[in-house]
RNA sequence: GGGCGCGUAGCUCAGUUGGCUAGAGCGCUGCCCUUACAAGGCAGAUGUCGGGGGUUCGAGUCCCUCCGCGCCCA
């Protein structure tokens, strides 16, 4: 139906509305914002027919231009683009429907003249139905409804247990001040979450687009049984009607009350739900009202004010992106309010386990993997270390394989351990170490110390992890298999050379321990207490210290080209189809004099771990190719197999 | 529609302010019972770095554009 608003300069402004017994909740007229039609009407205010009220017309994209005579009719509520209108534009609140579904029995606020309040007072009490007819009556009678209502159909929502379509009611709610509706507010918590550091640096990005998004304050009472009551009661009148705008708060060295158990001041419980007494506020609060004090509840917030002032703020938020708008940014705005502050310096993001499909998971989907079976299958630490392999903020795939190369990595490290302790290697002390390929190995453990430490300093755990692995893993083909001849001892080796190598591994094996803690935290605890004392989790965080290299200048030459050789020798075996144990006749070897002067410091160990009888270094001239030249020991009379 | 991210070997992913012939693990192939480990070891093969254009002595990396996928918001 069609009705006729006034305009300030006494015209008729048309609008159609399928909800005339609304009419007395208008709060503004909208229209498509730049249409030409209604250039002129836009920012000046129009009376409501009937009821006299003076509303804002206004624009705004969800009005249709093709609906109606394109101009809408906001009402508290008819439906929910009208709370959308109502926020945006931060209109009136002009609420006439009571929770009977009647007409609510005074005038809300606005209509003030004779015929505006006679009319209200003749739809009082009615249900919307009636209320529906009676508007369209006086509407008649006036003159301002133009022609005749046309029946029209659209989609209106219902109940599910019910046969009425549903009304929007407004209720009290609490609120936290968010920014939504405040943009000084808005820019400062933009500005908090510029004070935070955040991991990876991107995820400050969905933080800012959300707030500077956001355009409601934050709604925090819920109607429901579980959860932190509001500590306050109100007065009740002599009818037993709560009094809402006179709260009975209690005082804050009374904290925490519960409004449904405790009494206020000045009252006696069994006034409680009497006329003239008091009740406590029903609602409680939002699960993120709750959590959004994480920080302060951990660190000992008004419980133990010297924990809080060594741990307050925190550190570290570690969580999911998705949840950067609800938990991150509510302990934002909490720490803002009750501090001045952030709640931690850092905010560090992971991404999702995905489906082996790469799908999200969802109980709907029943895609979800819980995580026991995999833990008795292949062990904690394996399927700690799948997870610690996710980058921060990156979505990762559920992936059973990387579990078992966690499982095949605790194991290596057990067995190693166990071989280095059995060869004697049980003294950590870097100042034994005297030969040149001890020192450097343990010069690039430094190295690799150091790029662990700054990796955590990042919170890129995943890195420090993928590094110390790598490492661990040539330490283990390589270097062990280098040295263990002569950490085992024996003629072939001067004691003071057995006791370095068994110094190094000794070395070695405590620092990796201690890298590898944070990821597999029982093997290396198991593996600590086989020789260390205490708790590998409590003892210090390596430093290149450790590793005597204060004063660096090991050759890394001397490894390198010691690993180059063996490699090569173990091709010659495996193209020729023999054991690694298979004797090798003579290796000539190629290359710089630097490095040959490097493989000369470290002839033995090459020797023994190659099961190589004699070595013949020639240093390359120009033209000549650097290579390395294996000549096995003939198997049978009539020659062996050559590489 | 807006914002953010992703696209590199069959698979899962590294690749740092542009810099040696683009890497790892899994998987694959071959060999080896070796004195820590056969639930292991050694070795080997594997690429249109999504497409196109540009900047540069030099681009997986920086810029533009297009395609595809995902998430958040509207």
């Amino acid at each position: 139906m069609r009705l006729a608003f006034s305009s300030q300069d006494g015209g008729v402004v048309e609008v159609e509305t399928t909800r005339p017994e609304l009419l007395p909740a208008c709060v503004a007229l909208v229209v498509p914002p730049g249409d030409e039609r209604f250039t002129e009407l836009v920012g000046t205010s129009v009376r409501t027919p009937l009821f006299e009220v003076a509303v804002p017309v206004l624009g705004h994209t969800l009005a249709d231009p093709d609906k109606g005579t394109g101009i809408a009719m906001v009402c508290t509520f008819g439906d929910t683009t009208d709370v959308t209108w109502w926020r945006e534009l931060q209109l009136d609140t002009r609420p006439i429907l009571d929770w009977n579904g009647r007409i609510r029995p005074d005038a809300p606020h606005g209509i003030e003249t004779i015929d505006g309040l006679a009319a209200y007072a003749s739809l009082a009490g009615a249900t919307v139905h009636t209320a529906r007819e009676r508007t369209v009556q006086l509407l008649r009678d006036t003159g301002d409804l133009h022609g005749d209502p046309k029946p029209i159909q659209h989609p209106v929502k219902f109940y599910e247990k019910g046969d009425k379509p549903l009304e929007i009611i407004t209720t009290r709610q609490w609120y936290i001040r968010n920014g939504g509706r405040d943009a000084d507010l808005r820019d400062t918590l933009v500005a908090r979450g510029s004070e935070l550091t955040w991991h990876p640096d991107y995820m400050r990005h969905r933080y800012e687009s959300w707030v500077e998004g956001l355009n409601g304050d934050w709604l925090i009472s819920r109607q429901r049984f579980f959860g932190v009551p509001f500590p306050v009661w109100y007065r009740l009148d002599d009818q037993g009607e709560p009094l809402w705008d006179q709260p009975v708060v209690p005082d804050e060295s009374e904290l925490p009350i519960d409004p449904t158990s405790h009494t206020p001041a000045g009252f006696d419980e069994a006034q409680r739900g009497q006329p003239g007494g008091f009740m406590g506020d029903p609602d409680i609060m939002d699960t993120w009202a709750t959590s959004s004090l994480t920080p302060q509840i951990a660190t000992g917030w008004e419980r133990d004010p010297d924990l809080f002032a060594r741990t307050f703020p925190m550190d570290l938020r570690p969580q999911g992106h998705d949840i950067i708008r609800t938990w991150l940014f509510s302990t934002v705005v909490r720490a803002h309010y009750e501090h001045g502050t952030v709640p931690w310096g850092n905010a560090a993001l992971s991404g999702w386990i995905l489906d082996p499909d790469r799908k999200k998971m969802s109980k709907s989907k029943g895609n979800v993997v819980t995580p026991v079976a995999l833990l008795e299958q292949y062990g904690t630490d394996a399927v700690r270390y799948w997870s610690a392999s996710a980058r921060p903020g990156t979505d990762t795939a559920f992936d059973e394989g990387q579990m078992k190369i966690g499982r095949r990595l605790v194991i290596k490290l057990l067995n190693a351990s166990r071989f280095a302790l059995n060869l004697g290697a049980t003294d950590p002390d870097p100042s034994l170490v005297a030969e040149p390929v001890d020192h450097a190995v343990l010069d690039r453990l430094a190295l690799l110390v150091s790029e662990a430490t700054t990796a955590f300093d990042g919170y890129d755990y995943a890195r420090a992890l993928e590094r110390t692995e790598t490492f661990f893993w040539s330490f283990c083909d390589d270097y062990l298999e280098l040295v263990k001849a002569r950490a085992y001892g024996g003629d072939a080796f001067a004691e003071a050379a057995t006791v370095s190598a068994r110094a190094a591994l000794a070395v070695a094996l405590d620092v990796l321990l201690r890298l590898f803690a944070p990821f597999l935290p029982f093997v290396t605890e198991e593996v600590w207490s086989w020789w260390r004392t205490g708790s590998v989790h409590l003892a210090p965080w390596p430093t290149p210290a450790d590793l005597g290299s204060e004063e660096p200048g090991a050759d890394p030459l001397v490894l390198t080209i010691a690993v180059d050789v063996l490699t090569a020798v173990r091709r010659a075996k495996s193209d020729a189809k023999q054991s690694m144990r298979a004797a090798v006749e003579h290796v000539t070897v190629r290359d710089t004099t630097a490095r040959l002067t490097a493989l000369a410091s470290v002839e033995a160990d090459v020797l023994a771990a190659g099961n190589v009888a004699k070595l013949v270094t020639e240093s390359v001239t120009d033209g000549v190719e650097p290579g390395v030249e294996v000549r096995l020991m003939p198997l049978d009379t009539d020659g062996g197999p050559t590489a």
